[in-house]
RNA sequence: GCCAGAGUGGCGGAAUUGGUAGACGCACUGGAUUCAAAAUCCAGCGUUCGCAAGGAUGUGCGGGUUCGACUCCCGCCUCUGGUACCA
């Protein structure tokens, strides 16, 4: 029989479709194990290379924990809603619902092709509303809860209430947005409009007017982890700070427990370390500064280092700090008013620049420095950020690099209060040295003198402790049409309302037309009838950001058809968590971060057994694409282009300012991806067939400067570089091609064998002939050259049990560790090991089909069929490894001579040192070395190696 | 600037606890087979000296610990990713 993969890959996946093969149900009696795979946002340009990294190491995972009898959950999905959808709809015409469903056929036929084991019973797509039912309920109960710090634990809105009516706002320590305190009587004389705007300070799900990040080319809001550089993450367009009414969710007030809840998580470090940094947590006080013309008023500054306090020498405000009218001097205020309104008006981008000139103003009035009684200047500066800490600080030019900048810009002055001199390499701000000019700090390390004056500070009731954390609370409103819509209506005075649970879904209305708007007004606004369900009633006509439906779906798939609950209390409980989570980097901050701020919410609502929800993460790292482009003169000779050989670039030293580089198509380019990489005669003409406005372009090679047209016998060097795979670059390797000319198994091979699973690394179009030719090798083993079928019942030579006994154990090991493409190069060591010995024993085949079945799954299954078995290879055991086979009767010893291995002696196991230390001494070639030279000492290590130092 | 990770042949990458560096694959070179090609098989393949046997040297750079260092410690360089006035 002929290696024939396409057939054998389409009979199996009918085969495994019609038997059901990997569908899961609950089975208490086998333990249970959750491999999560991010699902996919369904694009119209399709899966490419780079996609199934990570699809096809959580299968072989997958394939082999069910092998070793565990219950498996390996679900699929995908997130269909939210902004990328949309764009895309937006691009081709077509209506998101449309689109998005054309995409996710194209992505099941793709992912079925590699042979991946989803349960596809279990799909979830968050655009249904039998899906999106549960976002919004979810969204509900973030509404109706707030958050009590005290307990650590969230209660209804309606127990807040109830405090509220009794001893007003004192006695509650919660998550919250800052007001002013009111008594229980306050609270009685309150109007229901001013109730629920108090009340809203507190819902986890909660309206405020606030900075948001505007993006005028998208039409909508932002949220800061869809920022990158002052631009949109998608679409790369400007974001500025804009105010507006927007739903945020109060990540906030699980700032603690989000750090501290990784402590007990299997990622990688790096991970969590960019988790805790977006977290970012600060220890220090607030300390109070009071105002000198009004001794009521004190500006409130927030510092991590209370140690330097006699270090500052004047306060500095946000300039949009409540407090900045109130401080400002009558003859300052125009320059005041000036300077805030210069800052204003500036662009994100810049003003976060750090190379820039401090930028600041007097305000003309001072404060009372607590401990000194000094009279201290109150500035308002770009660099002081209104919603970090109070928005104020205290200025220390003495160990802060910024507050010094600024101190040296106006000339105000500087005061040491650390001596770093006992300390090297000690440079401002890093917490080393001794205090002085401090009172009774002097002397103290900065560690002590911290302490020491947050107890001060304290006793003396100057100010108190404060955890600061960088993480803001997540804005949840978007301006666009393509989203869960939120189940909310407000009444005739604008006050909202959730829904009644019973109601939900509140279905997303069709609409034709759902381009945003510049002004900020959503799409679902033009439907005027579906806005105002009932007279005096209108609905929110924003929709939920793309990461609400992510937040929570692997919680459906758990029970991806129930009506009544998001998921049943017996499944969760039977699931619990995800064992392991495979998925991109560029979710560390985003989806990573609120869904487990959601799921820790779920928890305390008591419906999750768990606090976290993903134990183990693995992240897959990025194929990569090789761009060939050609180099261009960025200014034109005559109008017309002038290209030149990327080997003239290089000799003539050209600064890459003057050159701009042309993406080509590769299927131009010869040698596509060597350094030697170029156009020829032909590859010219199919360029500029392509692109047909450089058709007068000059073209500049070693032989000279020619047109186009007369090129001949000359070719044009390109630029090869490795980047993302883009239809943008013409560089984008569809998985589909390659295994139709390979096989799916050899492609889920090769893509394994690339290199570690957590690593980027370019898509070599060369290198699959290597996993090929060892398929066919293993192919060999069962059939000849002349197909026929050469299994025989042999006693298997001592070498072959040898070989498959140790690839046992190294693929239990690699699995486990996710050393995928060492697990294929042991299959390699395999299969050319039993070629040597000619061997073709069942005994040997037969543990080694089911060994490599979870990363060949289609071949493995025929042959595991060939081989006589009626049930599948996948759902037979892993074969155990013998150790027998495994124990070495005598061990090579290496000999060396100063670490240097100058002979080898075989020795029996068990040798004992003074016979391993004889055996060497009596090699020939050791005593020529040791030329009677006196040994200074002889190193033995058990089983391994044996020195000798002369 | 700060934080994290990484630097090994022509290339992708192995080396599990400090113990024969370069597994496995690609590319390349030579040979076998073939009318020829493809395919397949065999051999070689860090650098350097040598006809060879054999030696020297070698994991970004400079030091250190050790009988022995890709691995541990100190100092530096480069690259990748994250972050950016967070007090």
């Amino acid at each position: 029989m002929k290696l024939d993969f396409a057939q054998i890959e389409s009979k199996w996946k009918k085969i495994w479709e019609d038997t059901k093969l990997y569908q899961v149900h609950e089975d208490t009696s086998r333990p249970k194990y959750y491999v999560l795979d991010m699902f996919p946002y369904p694009s119209g340009a399709g899966l490419h290379v780079g996609h199934p990294l990570g699809y096809v190491g959580s299968d072989i995972y997958s394939r082999y924990k069910r092998m070793k009898g565990f219950n498996v959950l390996h679900p699929m999905g995908y997130d269909a809603f939210g902004l990328p959808a949309e764009q895309y709809a937006l691009d081709t015409g077509v209506h998101p619902a449309k689109s998005t469903s054309d995409n996710i056929l194209r992505y099941r036929s793709q992912l079925d092709n590699i042979g991946l084991s989803f349960d596809w019973n279990r799909q979830v797509r968050t655009d249904d509303a039998a899906y999106y039912k549960w976002t919004q309920w979810i969204f509900l109960q973030l509404f109706n809860h707030y958050y009590d710090r005290t307990d650590d634990k969230i209660y209804p809105i309606t127990a807040l209430i109830e405090i509220f009516e009794s001893d007003g706002s004192a006695g509650v320590n919660a998550a919250a947005s800052s007001h002013e305190p009111f008594s229980g009587d306050q609270w009685h004389a309150m109007n229901t409009t001013e109730q629920s705007a108090y009340l809203m300070n507190y819902r986890l799900a909660f309206r405020k007017v606030g900075y948001v990040n505007w993006c005028e080319g998208l039409g909508t809001v932002l949220a800061n982890d869809e920022v990158k550089d002052g631009l949109s993450e998608r679409g790369g367009f400007p974001v500025i700070q804009k105010e507006m009414l927007q739903w945020s969710l109060r990540i906030t007030a699980y700032a603690d427990r989000l750090l501290h809840g990784m402590d007990t998580l299997e990622w990688s470090e790096s991970m969590k370390t960019v988790q805790r940094n977006w977290i970012g947590r600060s220890e220090g006080a607030f300390i109070y500064f009071p105002f000198v013309d009004q001794q009521d008023i004190s500006i409130k500054v927030f510092t991590t280092r209370p140690d330097t306090i006699y270090g500052a020498t004047f306060i500095v405000l946000a300039p949009d700090h409540d407090l900045v009218p109130v401080l400002t001097s009558v003859e300052k205020l125009m320059e005041v008013n000036d300077f805030s309104e210069r800052v204003k008006n500036k662009p994100t981008d810049q003003k976060t620049s750090s190379q820039k000139k401090p930028d600041g103003v007097w305000l003309g009035t001072y404060a009372r420095h607590p401990l000194t009684d000094d009279q201290i200047q109150i500035w308002i500066a770009d660099y002081v950020l209104k919603d970090y800490g109070t928005g104020a600080i205290m200025a220390v030019p003495g160990d802060d690099s910024r507050d010094r900048a600024f101190a040296n810009e106006y000339d105000l002055s500087i005061k040491e209060i650390i001596d770093r001199s006992q300390v090297s390499n000690a440079e401002i701000g890093d917490r080393q040295g001794m205090m002085i000019n401090s009172s009774f700090l002097d002397g103290l390390h900065v560690t002590a003198a911290i302490s020491s004056m947050l107890d001060y500070i304290e006793k003396n009731n100057l100010g108190i402790r404060n955890v600061e954390y960088k993480l803001r609370d997540a804005n949840f409103s978007r301006q666009r049409y393509w989203g869960e819509p939120f189940p909310v209506y407000y009444d005739d005075q604008g006050i909202a309302h959730a829904m009644e649970e019973d109601t939900l879904p509140l279905e997303l209305p069709d609409l034709d037309d759902f381009k945003p708007s510049p002004d900020g007004r959503s799409p679902l606004a033009r439907l005027k009838e579906w806005m105002q369900p009932y007279p005096g009633n209108t609905r929110e006509t924003d929709t939920m950001p793309g990461y609400a439906g992510s937040s929570w779906y692997f919680l459906r798939y758990m029970d991806p058809s129930n009506d009544v609950a998001f998921a049943s209390k017996e499944k969760i409980d039977y699931w619990k968590d995800v064992d392991l989570y495979v998925g991109g980097v560029e979710h560390a901050v985003g989806h990573l971060m609120y869904s487990r701020f959601w799921h820790k919410f779920l928890y305390d609502l008591g419906k999750v057994p768990t606090q976290e929800p993903f134990r183990k993460l693995v992240n897959q790292g990025m194929i990569q694409g090789v761009i060939e482009s050609l180099y261009l003169y960025k200014e034109k000779e005559e109008g017309k282009a002038h290209f030149i050989s990327a080997d003239l670039v290089e000799e003539r030293k050209i600064p890459k300012e003057q050159l701009t580089s042309i993406p080509v198509h590769i299927d131009f380019v010869s040698d596509y991806g060597h350094p030697e990489s170029h156009l020829n005669e032909h590859g010219i003409a199919s360029f500029l067939k392509w692109r047909p406005e450089y058709s007068d372009a000059f073209f500049e090679t070693s032989a000279g400067m020619k047109k186009a047209k007369e090129f001949q016998n000359a070719t044009i060097t390109t630029l090869s570089e490795i980047g993302k795979m883009s239809k943008r670059y013409h560089n984008v390797v569809n998985p589909d091609d390659v295994i139709a000319r390979y096989g799916a198994d050899c492609f889920r091979m090769y893509e394994m064998f690339l290199g570690p699973i957590e690593q980027s690394k370019p898509w070599d179009t060369m290198g699959i002939e290597g996993v090929n030719k060892f398929l066919k090798k293993l192919w060999s083993l069962f059939f000849n050259d002349q197909e026929e079928w050469i299994v025989n019942k042999n006693v298997p030579h001592d070498d072959s049990q040898k070989a498959l006994h140790a690839t046992i154990r190294k693929i239990n090991e690699d699995v486990e560790r996710f050393s995928f493409n060492t697990a294929v190069s042991q299959f390699m060591i395999c299969v050319n090991e039993l070629r040597k010995s000619d061997e073709h024993s069942i005994d040997i085949l037969n543990p080694l089909v089911r060994t490599i079945a979870p990363f060949a799954p289609f071949i493995s299954e025929e042959l595991w069929q060939l081989l006589g078995h009626n049930e599948s290879v996948h759902i037979a055991p892993f074969p155990e490894y013998d150790e027998k086979w495994l124990v070495t009767t005598s061990i090579d010893y290496p000999v060396c001579i100063n670490g240097k291995k100058r002979g080898e002696i075989n020795l029996p196991v068990g040798s004992t040192n003074a016979e391993i230390e004889k055996a060497a001494m009596a090699l020939p070639e050791i005593n020529k070395w040791i030329d009677g030279k006196p040994i200074r000492k002889v190193v033995i290590v058990p089983d391994k190696m044996i020195n000798i130092v002369i």
